[in-house]
Parts: C-alpha cells; sequence; structure tokens
DNA sequence: CTGTATCCACAATGATACTG
DNA sequence: CAGTATCATTGTGGATACAG
C-alpha cells in the first residue's frame, strides 16, 4: 500500500524522492538513525514491543550477549528520548520495569516497515553482493 | 497518518508488535540498519533520489564535508549492495555517475518514512529530553 | 576528476570489578 | 537484581599524500 513498486522495468518510475526543508538535516533522517542506528536500541524496542520486560529479561532475551553496561545506556537514552517509561520498584531485590511509551508503540511502527523491506530485498541485496564480489575478485584470483 | 494514534490515554492500542520468525535477527532489521546507520548512506541516497550524480556533485552535496575516501566507501558498498549503478566513462579527465537502482528508489520510501517520523515527533523527544535532563540535573545542581 | 593507501583521532563497545 | 566505574579493544571516520 505505502510503497507498491508499480513498474519494476522502469528506470524511473514515481520518484518519490525526499523534499526536505532543511537540507543540512536532510529532514532529520539521521535524528531517527542517531537513534536506531547503534547495535542494541532496536533490538530493545523490538523486545518491549511484546511487553513490559525487567533489565535482566531484556538482557537475556536480547540476542548477541548485550552487557550490563550497553544495556544500561542504551535504554537510558531511549528513556531519555521518551522512548520507554522506567518504573522503579523500591523492593529487595530491587526490580526495575520497562516499557514503551506512546511514541516508543509508533516507532515499532517504522521498525516493522525496515523489517519488511530488509526482507522483501534480502534475496536482491545476496545476489548483488555475490555479483559484486565475482566481479572484483578477477584482480585478485583472475588469470 | 499511516500511524493514526487512536488513543493516547490506552497504555496498549493495537499493538503492532514485530513478529519476527528468527529472533535472532529480529526480522533482518539489523540488515538495513548496517546499510542506513553509518553516517553517509543516507545523504547519498537522498541526493541520488533527485537523480544522476557525479563523484564530485555528491561530494559538493552531501552536507557535513565528507571526505574523498568516505564518499568512495559509501557509494562501494551502496554499489555492491545493489542500491546504486556505478557508471564510468572512459574521458580525460574521467568520468562517474552513480544513479539509483529499482532497489535504491524504494529504499528511498523507506527514508521518507524515517523522515515523517523524524519530523512528526522531533517536538516530542526535544520536551523529553528536556524534561530527563532536568530531572537529572538536580543531583549535580540541586540543593 | 576519481580513486587508493597510509596513518591517526575518537567514539562505540566489551570485560570486569565494585556498589546499593 | 540493577547499576556504576574503569580500562582495554575495536570500528568508524578524517587528513593527507599519491596514482591513473
Amino acid at each position: 500500500m505505502s510503497v507498491g513498486h508499480t513498474a519494476v522495468t522502469t528506470p524511473v518510475p514515481d520518484e518519490p524522492v525526499i523534499v526536505c526543508e532543511t537540507p543540512q538535516d536532510e529532514c532529520g533522517v539521521r535524528d531517527v538513525l542517531d537513534r536506531l542506528g547503534d547495535k542494541w536500541s532496536v533490538y530493545v524496542v523490538v523486545e518491549l514491543a511484546s511487553g513490559i520486560r525487567r533489565f535482566k529479561e531484556l538482557q537475556r532475551a536480547i540476542p548477541g550477549n548485550i552487557s550490563q553496561r550497553m544495556l544500561t545506556l542504551t535504554v537510558r537514552r531511549l528513556e531519555r528520548d521518551g522512548v520507554v517509561t522506567r518504573t522503579v520498584y523500591p523492593t529487595v531485590p530491587p526490580q526495575v520495569e520497562y516499557e514503551l511509551t506512546e511514541m516508543g508503540h509508533s516507532l515499532t511502527h517504522l521498525v516493522k516497515a525496515l523489517a519488511d523491506w530488509s526482507i522483501a530485498h534480502r534475496p536482491f541485496i545476496a545476489a548483488s553482493r555475490a555479483a559484486w564480489d565475482a566481479a572484483h575478485s578477477e584482480s585478485a584470483a583472475g588469470d
């Protein structure tokens, strides 16, 4: 619906193009990428998209063995940006719950869009890389 | 418009949630971010969204004074991934043109979505940061 | 003009130990 | 359990010189 590639053979289709008010910010795309472009933020958002999680739960759910340090830094930044809320229960031992805010939930839509695009074009990208690698290995392996 | 927050007070709205086949890849979101998350790729895609550009044209159009090295690395990776095409004209001096592929154009839709979200939530994020900073400056400035 | 190669600076991340 | 502090390591990007 949103994307919908009308013609695959046409070199220049509808030309969405990005129209920015301030070219220096390229519409603020950098803002989002600075927030999601790091190594762990997306994992946190994806995990919290399923519901409330505690610190340790997040750490265990996230693939790649995130360190305490990085998880703390990541959720802190997300909290500061209003993507997640942090609720501390003064129990022993302490319990802290993280939850997506309204904006955080809207972010999941965006992440979903990224995922859809990625899955849709993954085969093409793989093929493109293979072709490129093959075409550029001749200087080393050719002759 | 596409998001449409039905209820701002409801903690759990429509719950889009990200449903992955392989949680380890979180639907491959990381793939896209690895491609757009770097410092310059988005600028190149945005600029090429407007049409064909030469190397020097790209370098001049991109804000932030990108070095030759980084521009080369960036367009090489985009070329390898099938996002852009590279056409060399054996003239003197040499002339090289870069252009978005079909997939590259579809990427601009995604970038557009990022831009839209960013602009829509920028005020909220700014307010959230201000509030957070204010709430966390007390330990240093307060009392 | 379009690149490549080398060296350097810095930010991001990881590992570990320690605290409440 | 949750978080902080410190240090080591890595990756990314920048500056420059050089080549085709």
